[in-house]
DNA sequence: TGACAGTATGACTACACAGTAATATAGTCA
DNA sequence: TGACTATATTACTGTGTAGTCATACTGTCA
Protein backbone atom coordinates (compact mmCIF):
# COMPACT_ATOMS: atom_id res chain seq x y z
CA UNK A 1 0.00 0.00 0.00
CA UNK A 2 1.73 3.40 -1.12
CA UNK A 3 1.90 5.85 1.43
CA UNK A 4 0.89 9.24 0.00
CA UNK A 5 3.49 10.65 2.02
CA UNK A 6 5.82 8.81 0.51
CA UNK A 7 4.90 10.08 -2.98
CA UNK A 8 6.75 13.55 -3.35
CA UNK A 9 6.49 15.98 -6.59
CA UNK A 10 3.33 17.00 -5.59
CA UNK A 11 4.32 20.39 -5.36
CA UNK A 12 4.03 21.11 -9.32
CA UNK A 13 0.65 19.37 -9.07
CA UNK A 14 -0.50 22.12 -6.44
CA UNK A 15 0.76 25.08 -8.67
CA UNK A 16 -0.88 24.09 -11.52
CA UNK A 17 -4.08 24.04 -9.73
CA UNK A 18 -7.05 24.92 -10.70
CA UNK A 19 -9.80 27.53 -9.46
CA UNK A 20 -12.32 24.71 -9.55
CA UNK A 21 -9.81 21.37 -7.76
CA UNK A 22 -9.31 24.51 -5.09
CA UNK A 23 -12.54 24.95 -4.43
CA UNK A 24 -13.33 21.15 -4.47
CA UNK A 25 -10.26 20.99 -1.66
CA UNK A 26 -11.56 23.78 0.30
CA UNK A 27 -14.74 22.30 0.75
CA UNK A 28 -13.72 19.08 1.90
CA UNK A 29 -11.79 20.84 4.66
CA UNK A 30 -14.83 22.81 5.41
CA UNK A 31 -16.93 19.78 5.62
CA UNK A 32 -14.43 18.55 8.76
CA UNK A 33 -14.39 21.81 9.87
CA UNK A 34 -17.31 21.59 12.53
CA UNK A 35 -17.06 19.91 15.47
CA UNK A 36 -20.13 18.27 15.85
CA UNK A 37 -19.72 16.81 12.53
CA UNK A 38 -16.19 15.48 14.13
CA UNK A 39 -18.39 14.20 16.85
CA UNK A 40 -20.08 12.15 14.52
CA UNK A 41 -16.77 10.64 12.74
CA UNK A 42 -15.76 10.00 15.77
CA UNK A 43 -18.79 8.20 17.43
CA UNK A 44 -18.70 6.06 14.02
CA UNK A 45 -14.73 5.34 14.49
CA UNK A 46 -15.66 1.89 16.39
CA UNK A 47 -18.46 0.89 14.01
CA UNK A 48 -21.44 1.53 11.91
CA UNK A 49 -24.09 3.15 14.42
CA UNK A 50 -28.03 3.89 13.29
CA UNK A 51 -29.16 7.74 13.71
CA UNK A 52 -30.85 7.35 17.40
CA UNK A 53 -27.32 5.29 18.68
CA UNK A 54 -25.55 8.57 16.97
CA UNK A 55 -28.11 11.10 18.88
CA UNK A 56 -26.94 9.22 22.49
CA UNK A 57 -23.31 9.56 21.81
CA UNK A 58 -23.10 12.79 20.70
CA UNK A 59 -25.70 14.44 22.63
CA UNK A 60 -26.73 16.37 19.57
CA UNK A 61 -30.33 16.63 18.48
CA UNK A 62 -31.89 14.17 16.23
CA UNK A 63 -32.61 17.13 13.39
CA UNK A 64 -29.30 18.27 13.38
CA UNK A 65 -27.55 14.91 13.52
CA UNK A 66 -29.52 13.60 10.73
CA UNK A 67 -28.46 17.12 9.10
CA UNK A 68 -24.82 16.72 9.84
CA UNK A 69 -24.85 13.14 8.57
CA UNK A 70 -26.67 13.90 5.15
CA UNK A 71 -23.84 16.51 5.22
CA UNK A 72 -21.07 14.16 5.71
CA UNK A 73 -22.61 11.25 3.33
CA UNK A 74 -22.90 14.15 0.43
CA UNK A 75 -19.07 14.45 1.27
CA UNK A 76 -17.84 11.17 0.99
CA UNK A 77 -16.98 10.35 3.88
CA UNK A 78 -19.60 8.32 5.40
CA UNK A 79 -21.73 5.64 3.91
CA UNK A 80 -25.36 4.97 4.50
CA UNK A 81 -27.88 2.03 4.52
CA UNK A 82 -31.32 1.26 5.40
CA UNK A 83 -32.44 -1.44 7.82
CA UNK A 84 -36.17 -1.54 8.72
CA UNK A 85 -36.99 1.80 10.53
CA UNK A 86 -33.06 2.41 10.76
CA UNK A 87 -30.02 4.27 8.86
CA UNK A 88 -27.08 2.95 9.42
CA UNK A 89 -24.65 4.97 8.93
CA UNK A 90 -20.83 4.15 8.43
CA UNK A 91 -16.97 5.69 7.94
CA UNK A 92 -16.32 5.27 3.89
CA UNK A 93 -13.29 7.19 3.73
CA UNK A 94 -11.30 6.37 6.43
CA UNK A 95 -8.59 9.01 5.70
CA UNK A 96 -10.52 11.03 7.61
CA UNK A 97 -8.94 9.91 10.92
CA UNK A 98 -5.36 10.30 9.11
CA UNK A 99 -6.20 13.63 8.44
CA UNK A 100 -7.46 14.24 12.53
CA UNK A 101 -4.05 12.67 13.39
CA UNK A 102 -2.06 15.11 11.37
CA UNK A 103 -4.16 18.15 12.86
CA UNK A 104 -3.79 16.98 16.53
CA UNK A 105 0.01 16.46 16.13
CA UNK A 106 0.47 20.14 14.41
CA UNK A 107 -1.53 21.61 17.32
CA UNK A 108 0.14 19.54 20.17
CA UNK A 109 3.80 20.59 18.55
CA UNK A 110 2.05 24.28 18.34
CA UNK A 111 0.94 24.09 21.90
CA UNK A 112 4.35 22.74 23.34
CA UNK A 113 5.81 25.85 21.90
CA UNK A 114 3.59 27.84 23.02
CA UNK A 115 4.20 26.66 26.26
CA UNK A 116 8.04 27.07 25.86
CA UNK A 117 7.53 30.55 25.50
CA UNK A 118 5.48 30.82 28.70
CA UNK A 119 7.69 28.75 31.11
CA UNK A 120 10.58 30.64 29.69
CA UNK A 121 8.53 34.03 30.46
CA UNK A 122 7.86 32.92 33.72
CA UNK A 123 11.06 31.92 34.34
CA UNK A 124 12.63 35.01 33.49
CA UNK B 1 11.39 11.33 12.15
CA UNK B 2 8.57 9.06 13.39
CA UNK B 3 5.58 9.04 10.98
CA UNK B 4 2.30 9.87 12.92
CA UNK B 5 0.48 7.58 10.58
CA UNK B 6 2.75 4.60 11.73
CA UNK B 7 1.74 5.45 15.24
CA UNK B 8 -1.24 3.62 15.83
CA UNK B 9 -3.55 3.42 18.67
CA UNK B 10 -5.24 7.17 18.70
CA UNK B 11 -8.42 5.87 18.10
CA UNK B 12 -8.56 6.03 21.81
CA UNK B 13 -7.47 9.48 22.35
CA UNK B 14 -9.57 10.50 19.84
CA UNK B 15 -12.82 8.73 21.78
CA UNK B 16 -11.72 10.85 25.11
CA UNK B 17 -11.44 14.31 23.51
CA UNK B 18 -13.16 16.74 25.08
CA UNK B 19 -15.30 19.40 23.34
CA UNK B 20 -12.43 21.55 23.57
CA UNK B 21 -10.17 20.25 21.57
CA UNK B 22 -12.80 19.25 18.87
CA UNK B 23 -12.86 22.86 18.58
CA UNK B 24 -9.69 23.28 18.50
CA UNK B 25 -9.28 20.47 15.14
CA UNK B 26 -12.46 21.99 13.77
CA UNK B 27 -10.79 25.61 13.43
CA UNK B 28 -7.93 23.96 12.14
CA UNK B 29 -10.00 22.76 9.31
CA UNK B 30 -11.71 26.02 8.79
CA UNK B 31 -8.53 27.64 8.32
CA UNK B 32 -8.15 25.31 5.49
CA UNK B 33 -11.63 25.75 4.22
CA UNK B 34 -11.24 28.95 1.77
CA UNK B 35 -9.65 28.70 -1.42
CA UNK B 36 -8.03 32.38 -0.78
CA UNK B 37 -6.62 30.79 1.82
CA UNK B 38 -5.15 27.97 0.34
CA UNK B 39 -3.94 29.99 -2.65
CA UNK B 40 -1.45 31.93 -0.65
CA UNK B 41 -0.21 28.49 0.71
CA UNK B 42 0.25 27.20 -2.24
CA UNK B 43 1.54 30.65 -3.68
CA UNK B 44 4.61 30.32 -0.64
CA UNK B 45 5.17 26.77 -1.08
CA UNK B 46 8.54 27.80 -3.22
CA UNK B 47 9.74 30.53 -1.28
CA UNK B 48 8.90 33.31 1.76
CA UNK B 49 6.87 36.26 -0.29
CA UNK B 50 5.99 39.59 0.57
CA UNK B 51 2.40 40.75 0.22
CA UNK B 52 2.50 42.39 -2.69
CA UNK B 53 4.14 39.00 -4.81
CA UNK B 54 0.81 37.34 -2.95
CA UNK B 55 -1.40 40.35 -4.21
CA UNK B 56 0.09 39.32 -7.55
CA UNK B 57 0.28 36.05 -7.60
CA UNK B 58 -3.16 35.09 -6.67
CA UNK B 59 -5.34 37.43 -8.13
CA UNK B 60 -6.84 38.86 -4.63
CA UNK B 61 -6.85 42.44 -3.53
CA UNK B 62 -4.61 43.75 -1.10
CA UNK B 63 -6.97 44.11 1.82
CA UNK B 64 -7.97 40.24 1.08
CA UNK B 65 -4.65 39.29 0.98
CA UNK B 66 -4.01 40.55 4.02
CA UNK B 67 -6.84 39.61 5.85
CA UNK B 68 -6.18 35.84 5.62
CA UNK B 69 -2.51 36.64 5.76
CA UNK B 70 -2.81 37.38 9.06
CA UNK B 71 -5.97 34.21 9.91
CA UNK B 72 -3.15 31.86 8.87
CA UNK B 73 -0.38 33.20 10.98
CA UNK B 74 -2.79 33.34 13.59
CA UNK B 75 -3.43 29.93 13.06
CA UNK B 76 0.18 29.27 13.38
CA UNK B 77 0.07 27.70 9.91
CA UNK B 78 2.29 31.15 8.31
CA UNK B 79 5.41 32.78 9.76
CA UNK B 80 6.20 36.51 9.50
CA UNK B 81 9.07 38.78 9.52
CA UNK B 82 9.56 42.47 8.54
CA UNK B 83 11.92 44.02 6.24
CA UNK B 84 11.96 48.01 5.54
CA UNK B 85 8.69 48.52 3.82
CA UNK B 86 7.84 44.72 3.35
CA UNK B 87 6.48 42.04 5.35
CA UNK B 88 7.55 38.39 4.61
CA UNK B 89 5.36 35.45 4.67
CA UNK B 90 6.78 31.71 4.86
CA UNK B 91 4.82 28.55 5.75
CA UNK B 92 5.66 27.70 9.67
CA UNK B 93 3.75 24.59 9.04
CA UNK B 94 4.80 22.04 6.65
CA UNK B 95 2.47 19.34 7.52
CA UNK B 96 -0.38 21.76 5.62
CA UNK B 97 1.07 20.13 2.40
CA UNK B 98 0.61 16.41 3.44
CA UNK B 99 -3.13 17.64 4.57
CA UNK B 100 -3.68 18.70 1.35
CA UNK B 101 -2.41 15.88 -0.89
CA UNK B 102 -4.50 14.07 1.49
CA UNK B 103 -7.34 15.74 0.22
CA UNK B 104 -6.55 15.66 -2.77
CA UNK B 105 -6.09 11.25 -2.81
CA UNK B 106 -9.26 10.89 -1.40
CA UNK B 107 -10.96 13.54 -3.81
CA UNK B 108 -9.31 11.78 -6.92
CA UNK B 109 -10.20 8.09 -5.41
CA UNK B 110 -13.79 9.51 -4.88
CA UNK B 111 -14.16 10.72 -8.56
CA UNK B 112 -12.73 7.85 -9.84
CA UNK B 113 -15.45 5.62 -7.93
CA UNK B 114 -18.43 8.22 -9.80
CA UNK B 115 -16.50 8.10 -13.22
CA UNK B 116 -17.07 3.96 -12.60
CA UNK B 117 -20.27 4.47 -11.86
CA UNK B 118 -20.85 6.48 -15.36
CA UNK B 119 -19.01 4.39 -17.55
CA UNK B 120 -20.63 1.54 -15.96
CA UNK B 121 -23.92 2.69 -16.48
CA UNK B 122 -23.72 4.52 -19.77
CA UNK B 123 -21.51 0.83 -21.24
CA UNK B 124 -24.98 -0.93 -19.71
C1' DT C 1 -56.28 -0.43 8.94
C1' DG C 2 -54.20 2.58 12.87
C1' DA C 3 -50.62 3.47 16.13
C1' DC C 4 -46.02 3.88 16.66
C1' DA C 5 -40.73 4.39 16.11
C1' DG C 6 -36.89 6.13 13.45
C1' DT C 7 -35.42 9.41 10.28
C1' DA C 8 -35.67 13.39 7.20
C1' DT C 9 -37.06 18.01 5.94
C1' DG C 10 -39.17 22.86 5.71
C1' DA C 11 -39.02 27.25 7.66
C1' DC C 12 -36.79 30.03 10.52
C1' DT C 13 -33.20 32.65 13.56
C1' DA C 14 -28.74 33.84 14.71
C1' DC C 15 -24.21 34.30 13.81
C1' DA C 16 -19.71 34.01 11.57
C1' DC C 17 -17.00 35.69 8.13
C1' DA C 18 -15.31 36.63 3.14
C1' DG C 19 -14.70 40.38 0.39
C1' DT C 20 -14.61 45.52 -0.48
C1' DA C 21 -13.65 50.56 -0.31
C1' DA C 22 -11.67 53.90 2.15
C1' DT C 23 -8.41 55.18 5.36
C1' DA C 24 -4.74 54.60 8.73
C1' DT C 25 -0.18 53.20 9.91
C1' DA C 26 4.77 52.35 9.32
C1' DG C 27 8.99 52.69 7.02
C1' DT C 28 12.04 54.93 3.22
C1' DC C 29 14.21 58.44 0.79
C1' DA C 30 14.67 63.07 -1.14
C1' DT D 1 10.26 67.89 6.84
C1' DG D 2 7.04 65.92 2.94
C1' DA D 3 6.13 62.68 -0.66
C1' DC D 4 5.93 58.01 -1.48
C1' DT D 5 5.42 52.80 -0.95
C1' DA D 6 3.92 48.61 1.45
C1' DT D 7 0.90 46.82 4.62
C1' DA D 8 -2.84 46.82 8.05
C1' DT D 9 -7.27 48.11 9.73
C1' DT D 10 -12.01 49.92 10.03
C1' DA D 11 -16.69 49.79 8.83
C1' DC D 12 -19.72 47.73 6.10
C1' DT D 13 -22.57 44.37 3.04
C1' DG D 14 -23.83 40.05 1.59
C1' DT D 15 -23.92 35.21 1.93
C1' DG D 16 -23.69 30.70 3.85
C1' DT D 17 -24.97 27.65 7.26
C1' DA D 18 -25.45 25.61 12.17
C1' DG D 19 -28.94 24.66 15.12
C1' DT D 20 -34.00 24.43 16.39
C1' DC D 21 -38.98 23.45 16.29
C1' DA D 22 -42.50 21.49 14.18
C1' DT D 23 -43.93 18.41 10.91
C1' DA D 24 -43.58 15.06 7.16
C1' DC D 25 -42.10 10.78 5.63
C1' DT D 26 -41.25 5.64 5.91
C1' DG D 27 -41.34 1.17 7.51
C1' DT D 28 -43.13 -2.12 11.27
C1' DC D 29 -46.34 -4.45 13.97
C1' DA D 30 -50.85 -5.27 16.12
Amino acid sequence: MANIFQIMGNQSKRRRMGEEALELIAGRFRVLSEASRLKLIIALEDGEKNVSSLVKATGLTQANVSRQLQTLTEAGILGRRKEGLNVIYRIADQTIFDMCDHVCGSLQRRIEGQAEVFSSRSGA
